[in-house]
DNA sequence: TGTACATCAGTGAACGCGCGTTCACTGATGTAC
DNA sequence: TGTACATCAGTGAACGCGCGTTCACTGATGTAC
C-alpha cells in the first residue's frame, strides 16, 4: 500500500503516463488505450491523467509527435552516416524499418491520425513535417548531385518511401515473417535484401545514364 | 412508417449489413462500426444481426474476407491480362493500388487482423491466402521463366508487393496527394510513375544480365 | 527561520452514454398432408 | 386447395460494462515576507 506521500505529486506524471499508454498498445493494441485504463495502470484516479492532457485525442497526440521526433532523429543520423546522396536514400529506408521494428507501438500511431487528431495538436502535426522535411532534403540533394536523372528522382524519392513504408507495415502485420519463413529466411534478412536489391537496382540504372 | 411487412422478414438483411458496414467505414472511420450502430442504419433492432453474425468480429471477418475475395479476382484478372512474367508483376501491383482506392473501407479493414481476428474464422483467412498464393504463382512463374536470376526473384516479388503495398497505404493516409501536389501532379499520377519507374529498372537490370 | 498563503496535482464519486450480447416473444414463411 | 404446424428472422426490453469527462475536494509544495 502506498502511503499517502507517494500517491500525492506524482512528479512525472506525464511521462508515465506516455510510457504506460505506449506499453499497452505494444502488449494490448490500441483498442486497449482508453485513458481510464491508462490512469490505472499507472496507479492513479481517472480524473488525474486531465491536469497533463486535455483529452484522450491530446496524449495519443503527444505519443505520435514522440514517435515523429525519434523517426526523424533516426533519419537524420542514418543520412549523415551515409556519404553519397544514392547511399543517404538506402539508409534512411533501412532505418525507417528499422523504426517500425523497434518502435511498434509508435509506428502504429502515427498513421493512424484519426486517433490523434492532428489538425487539434499542432505540435505533433509539426513533428511529422519534420521527419519529412529530411526526406525532401535529400531528394532535393539528389537531384542537385545529378546521382539520378531529374525527372525521376522525385518519383524514386517517393517510391522509396513507399517501399519502406511498405515493408515496414507488412512487418508490423507478421506478413514478412510469414513470407520470409516461406522462402526460408528471416524477416530481418528479408528486409534488407528488398532495400538492397532495391539500391542496386538504382545504382546500375544510373551508371548507364 | 414502414409497414409491419416491410419490417419482417428483410431477406437479404446479411448483404445490407455488410454493405452498411462498409459504407460507415468510408464515411465515419473504423471507429464507427458497431453492431448496434450497424442495425441501426439498416433500420432494424440491436438483436437482428445476431441471426446472421455470431458476433462484431463476425461481421468484419466476413467484410475482410469478402475485400480478400474482390483483391484477389482484381489481380488474377490483371495477370491474365499482362504478357510477360516482369509485366505481369507491375500489372498486379498496379491493381493491388487500384483496389485500395478504389475499396478504401475493405482495405483498411483487411490489414487490421485485430479487428476481424481471422484465427476464429478460417473462411477469411482463406481467402486472403488465396489472394496471397496468385502473388506467389506469379514469382514461382518468374523465377521459372528465368526472366530474373532466381536468386532475386523471390526477394523483387515481395519488394513489388512491399512497395504496392505502402504506395497504396501512403495513398489512404492523404500522404500520397500531399506529396504529388508538392511535386506539381496528382496521386493517381504519382502512383503510376512509381510503379512503371520501379518496372523499368527492372527490365534494364534483367536485360544486362 | 517560521508562518501565511497561493498554487499545483492529486482524489474519488458521479454523470450520461453507447456498446455487445441475451432472451422471451411473435409475425411471416415454407412444408406436409 | 386448405389447414396445422415447424421454422425462420425479426422485435424490443433488459443486463452489466467501461468509457470520457466533470467537479468539489484536499494534500503537498513553493513563495513572500
Amino acid at each position: 500500500m502506498p502511503s499517502t506521500k507517494d500517491r500525492y505529486h506524482h512528479g512525472a506524471l506525464r511521462e508515465e503516463l506516455l510510457r504506460v499508454a505506449l506499453r499497452l498498445i505494444e502488449t494490448e493494441g490500441l483498442a486497449a488505450v482508453s485513458l481510464r485504463r491508462v490512469a490505472r495502470e499507472a496507479g492513479v484516479s481517472p480524473g488525474a491523467p486531465y491536469h497533463h492532457f486535455a483529452d484522450r485525442s491530446a496524449l495519443l497526440a503527444a505519443l505520435s509527435g514522440q514517435g515523429f521526433e525519434v523517426l526523424g532523429a533516426r533519419l537524420a543520423a542514418a543520412r549523415a552516416e551515409a556519404a553519397t546522396p544514392l547511399a543517404r536514400l538506402t539508409a534512411m529506408a533501412d532505418a525507417y524499418i528499422r523504426f517500425a521494428w523497434d518502435q511498434p507501438a509508435h509506428f502504429r500511431l502515427m498513421f493512424r491520425p484519426e486517433l490523434s487528431q492532428p489538425d487539434k495538436h499542432p505540435d505533433a502535426q509539426q513533428a511529422a513535417d519534420a521527419a519529412y522535411d529530411i526526406l525532401s532534403d535529400t531528394i532535393a540533394e539528389l537531384v542537385a548531385s545529378r546521382a539520378l536523372p531529374a525527372a525521376q528522382a522525385d518519383t524514386l524519392a517517393v517510391a522509396f518511401w513507399s517501399l519502406a513504408h511498405g515493408v515496414a507495415s507488412l512487418a508490423l502485420d507478421g506478413q514478412l515473417t510469414k513470407r520470409a519463413t516461406q522462402l526460408g529466411t528471416d524477416a530481418q534478412t528479408l528486409a534488407d535484401r528488398i532495400t538492397h536489391l532495391f539500391a542496386g537496382l538504382m545504382e546500375s540504372s544510373a551508371e548507364t545514364t
